[in-house]
DNA sequence: TGAACTGCTTAATCATTGTTAAACATCATG
DNA sequence: CATGATGTTTAACAATGATTAAGCAGTTCA
């Protein structure tokens, strides 16, 4: 079985990709790991020799707070599917570091093999370039998001968002997924505190659009999740056209 | 004169250009435009056939609200030397608009001229990549400040990043800038009410921190500024390195 | 089994921010 | 110079979210 096959369904959605590319892309040498819950993935260095892709669980972008170590934001999370840190690639390197939430496996990529195939080819290199940019759409939506819902209106957004990250990549479907998220780090998500994030979750259970026991999550009326979150999947860019 | 110039001072703090870069970045086909203030620079559409580079001024990307048609979010400000809409290039189109804050001189570059660049110049698509990705990064910071810092000192990191752009690419020196933004539209920026943002000017005012007639801003005392702020630049990616 | 631990839930109180309204300054224009 | 328009400043009050504290539920492990 191809390592990268939830990249592949990520690109496939928005794109077709020739058989060139998917050979290139399921014979591309990887590592393989495993991380803990809590464990750092990418640490925010500046000489990351490679970058990684989500197989399994949910990773985070963590920023540390200078002068107050024990307090950190979250700017994004990371399925299956998604190409983490291709920054550190382009970039002189992170600025925050990639942390396991829950346990996550992980593949491994060479910069050296990513240059090679920004070199040999450029529709597969466009598309990495748009998989990055994507990110930067999605942080642009939770800057919207945070300014402009409060509290359980701003959760829906974000629960409606993973749940179509995860239903783009065929790894969550029927409104049904596991989120292994405790409220601690859904306050360091979302900008509130613990409790804050409580009210919300009791608020969305209250209005029945939501069924959440343990890590596993039902969206019980989209419509009403998406109303109340004004969500809008366009910023996902999930329409296949060539690129 | 090359109308590029800003652009290549952005590249040449981070990067060193070789002799053929340069040749081709001061000869690319461009068209000059010129927007007033409030004008729509790029249009929310998905179809866009030219990029834009910001010449003078300042643009904003502005996302306007599903159902509350009055009210948006800017989630982006633009200096003179951004490559502001690269996105357009490789995304099918963006899901906002870019509209002038003042008044507001860009040059566009035909996408057509962009795919022959990436074709022949590797070095300068990865440069061109870094860049959006540098736009990725101050998403995410302005995320940060918006979930750890409140009014003041979430408008103080807004005006250590604007000085530290604008110094960057030399449209700024001796802690002074002309900063042409109406409260009402900081709001917009900072997720605040206007009268909120006043009361943060006014106390960054009273600390003698800034000095702000008009659209001059003067820093009266930067450490102090930057500390309130928790200001790192590490995010600017301001280091020389080859990409 | 039961003690310790972790995470969820709730309440009371306090701080921050939003809303409404109005006064004030500045500027363009008749 | 008077007028209206625009933007800033201030105040009073309401809403939202943070903090502290404590109870509750489920797990782990002796």
């Amino acid at each position: 079985m191809a390592i990268t096959e939830y990249f592949i369904r990520f690109l496939q959605r928005r794109d077709t990709l020739s058989p060139r590319d998917l050979e290139w892309l399921r014979a591309v040498p990887t590592q393989h790991a495993s991380f803990a819950p809590g464990e750092v993935i990418v640490p925010a260095d500046r000489s990351a020799k490679r970058s990684c892709m989500m197989l399994r669980g949910l990773s985070a972008r963590s920023h540390s707070l200078v002068g107050r170590p024990k307090e950190r934001v979250i700017t994004a999370l990371h399925v299956p599917g998604d190409f983490v840190d291709l920054h550190g690639f382009v970039l002189a390197g992170l600025e925050h570091a990639v942390i396991a939430v829950g346990s996550v496996e992980v593949e491994f990529i060479d910069h050296s093999e990513l240059v090679e195939m920004t070199e040999n080819f450029p529709h597969l290199t466009r598309l990495l370039w748009m998989a990055t940019l994507i990110d930067a759409a999605i942080h642009r939506q939770w800057l919207v998001a945070a300014a402009s819902l409060r509290s359980s209106a701003h959760l829906a957004h974000l629960l409606c968002e993973i749940y179509t990250r995860l239903n783009a990549v065929g790894a969550a479907s029927d409104y049904q997924f596991s989120l292994n998220l405790l409220q601690r780090e859904l306050a360091d998500i979302l900008g509130y505190s613990p409790i804050h994030v409580n009210r919300a979750v009791r608020d969305l259970r209250d209005r029945n659009l939501i069924r959440w026991s343990g890590a596993d999550i039902t969206i019980l009326d989209w419509q009403g999740l998406a109303s109340l979150a004004r969500f809008d999947p366009t910023y996902l860019d999930l329409e296949r056209q060539s690129r």
